[in-house]
RNA sequence: GCCUUCAUAGUUCAAUGGAUAGAACGAUUCCGUCCUAAGGAAGAGAUCCUGGUUCGAUUCCGGGUGAGGGCACCA
């Protein structure tokens, strides 16, 4: 629609020898200004020499009856023309979504695309720390929307299982002789071995011994003892990914693409690499950015070359990628930026391809920046329990057949819904209070609606209405003026890598029902437009229900 | 020091260069014979400072001020 008015605009310039004249489409934040508006007589007033409102009048008279879906045009404010839209186009887009609930919102503007998405990517033997839960939220949601663009998503996880922190968490473990089958003792004992590494020289001295021990691979008592902590803490993360709906197609470690970083840096020495005071550093500065070492002076792959080895195993995999993603905290802005010049420079075939970090947001307290190296951690685990707890008081009065299972996907929806409502990449302030009220503006309400709509629908069932769009009320409802840009919104939030626009529809979406659903009776069985009013009711709720999974958030049938 | 991100009601967030800057929470006041009150309604409340570009700036560009992140062998 927005197309159709664009081009009509764009034709009615053309034939005024007006070319080049940089306008907009869009919709006005007030609905009494229509449901498109234009800036084009503005924009032309200068070029034309006239007053924007007599400009604004002579392309009404122009665009007047041109556009079928158009039923008047009116001049407002500076000089906007506003489009007000035939009725039957609403009523006619509640049949459409009801024809198609599967699709609605989806489209094919990449089909035929397959699409790498690298998030999550947690460190085996640290407990969950909530920047992961930020990072699989977002890289979830991102995964959705490209999905209903039409693209092949293959979501891939990429878990540290080598390093520094493994050897502190198992140092840990033999210090507390915790059991490596339990999830929280490995928590522990990384704990006890962070802490000692940070305080103590001699133990410093012993992790430092142990992560050398591991890397190499010969001591039998400590490979067992990473082995087994490790498959701890997978069947632990598998657990909380089916919480968070989230499904990996591909996982590869840490461990196993140090080797082919390496190899790939030595092949390229000289002509991207330099050796410099022993290491091998790529030298940002040539490309305005920082240098950055590769191979540290023992010879060792640094994060930087692993992450080589890591798209050579990922694109090996999927060697028919079209376009490549890594979702992590905000802090890595600047390394990813050296990181992907580097990458272009070694793999030639990146270069007219779209390989793009996607930096998230640093989730804070009030305090700045919580860090699980310190002993103050806000695991993932903790704000999900915490979260829970609160949804099973609330719970208790619910008509869900299955409490336990509706108290996970609310707790669930609260927390997404709070790390979803901001840009992502602007830090979040994760505010408990506020994630455990779920109420107002919050992942419940959106779901807490569609339940409702669900059941109001079943009222009229009972009564016997058929819901129809034949016979609409003369003016549109708000909901409905609103209902059909999901599509639109859909395929921005993609294009801009913003799941938050969907988030805002949708809240916004919610509360013109809401105000629907108080002033008008829906499930009437004396009232003529009662057959209208529940499609539209069963419109928004499958709307609700695509523009939720889109979030990653799951629409309950009863709360 | 250099690079980078950011600054909007008391608080947490919105606003592809547009019209009266939207919500929610909190505080105040209403709505319970009626489809789920995890709801609805009413009023109060904000663009860090300073220049510029523009018909029009929260948005773009200078310059301040304040905050976060990064800058060689950690991840």
């Amino acid at each position: 629609m927005q197309e159709e008015i664009q081009k009509a605009i764009a034709r009615m310039l053309a034939s005024m020898d007006m070319d080049g004249v940089d306008f907009v489409v869009e919709h006005p934040t007030d609905s009494a200004h229509g449901d498109y508006a234009s800036n084009v007589a503005l924009v032309c007033a200068k070029r034309m020499g006239k007053n924007p409102r007599e400009i604004a009048e002579q392309f009404r008279a122009l665009l007047e009856g041109v556009i079928p879906q158009v039923a008047r045009i009116e001049i407002a404010g500076a000089g906007f023309i506003n489009f007000f839209l035939v009725r039957d186009f609403f009523s006619e887009k509640i049949a459409h979504i009801r024809s198609y609930p599967d699709t609605w919102g989806y489209h094919d503007t990449l089909k035929g695309e397959e699409i790498l998405f690298e998030y999550t990517s947690p460190n085996l033997f640290k407990p969950l720390h909530i920047g992961n839960l930020v990072g699989n939220i977002i890289g979830e949601s991102l995964s959705r929307l490209f999905e209903m663009a039409g693209a092949t998503v293959r979501r891939i996880n990429y878990p540290s299982d080598i390093g520094l922190t493994v050897a502190k968490g198992v140092w840990g473990l033999q210090k507390t002789s915790g059991d490596v089958r339990d999830i929280s003792k490995i928590g522990e004992a990384y704990r006890v071995g962070n802490e000692a590494y940070e305080n103590d020289a001699t133990a410093k001295q012993e992790i430092e011994a142990v992560n050398r021990a591991l890397y190499a691979g010969t001591d039998e008592v400590l490979q067992t003892l990473r082995a087994r902590g490790i498959e701890t803490s997978r069947a632990r993360f598998a657990e909380l990914c089916a919480i968070l709906d989230t499904s990996f197609d591909f996982e590869l470690f840490e461990s196993e693409v140090s080797d082919i970083g390496k190899r790939v840096v030595m092949e390229h020495m000289d002509h991207v690499f330099v050796a410099s005071d022993g290491a091998v550093i790529f030298e940002g500065e040539r490309y305005g950015l920082h240098t950055r070492v590769f191979l540290n002076a023992q010879g060792l792959p640094t994060y930087e070359a692993k992450d080589l080895g890591n798209f050579v195993v990922k694109t090996d995999k999927y060697p028919n990628w079209t376009q490549y993603f890594v979702v992590t905290g905000g802090e890595q802005r600047e390394y990813f930026k050296v990181l992907i010049c580097a990458l272009r420079q070694v793999f030639p075939e990146t270069r007219g391809k779209v390989v793009e970090h996607v930096p998230t947001g640093f989730l804070t307290l009030t305090t700045g920046k919580m860090s699980s190296r310190k002993g103050n951690v806000l695991t993932g685990e903790s704000i999900i329990a915490e979260v829970m707890e609160e949804a099973r008081v609330k719970a208790s009065e619910s008509r869900s057949d299955d409490v336990e299972i509706l108290v996970e996907m609310v707790a669930i929806a609260a927390i997404k819904y709070q790390i979803l409502r901001q840009a992502i990449g602007s830090d979040i302030v994760f505010d408990k209070a506020r994630a455990l009220s779920l109420e107002g503006d919050s992942g419940p309400y959106l779901q807490y609606t569609h339940a409702r709509i669900l059941s109001t629908e079943a009222k009229a069932r009972a009564l016997g209405i058929i819901p129809s769009h034949i016979n609409a009320p003369e003016t549109p409802y708000d909901v409905e003026r609103l209902l059909y840009q999901f599509e639109e919104v859909v395929e921005r939030a993609r294009r801009e890598r913003a799941p938050h626009h969907v988030l805002t529809y949708l809240t916004e979406l919610t509360g013109a029902f809401n105000t629907f659903y108080a002033h008008e009776r829906i499930a009437d069985k004396d009232d003529s437009y009662a057959p209208y009013k529940v499609a539209l009711a069963e419109a928004v709720r499958i709307t609700l229900k695509n523009g939720l999974w889109a979030l990653g958030i799951r629409a309950p049938d009863a709360m």
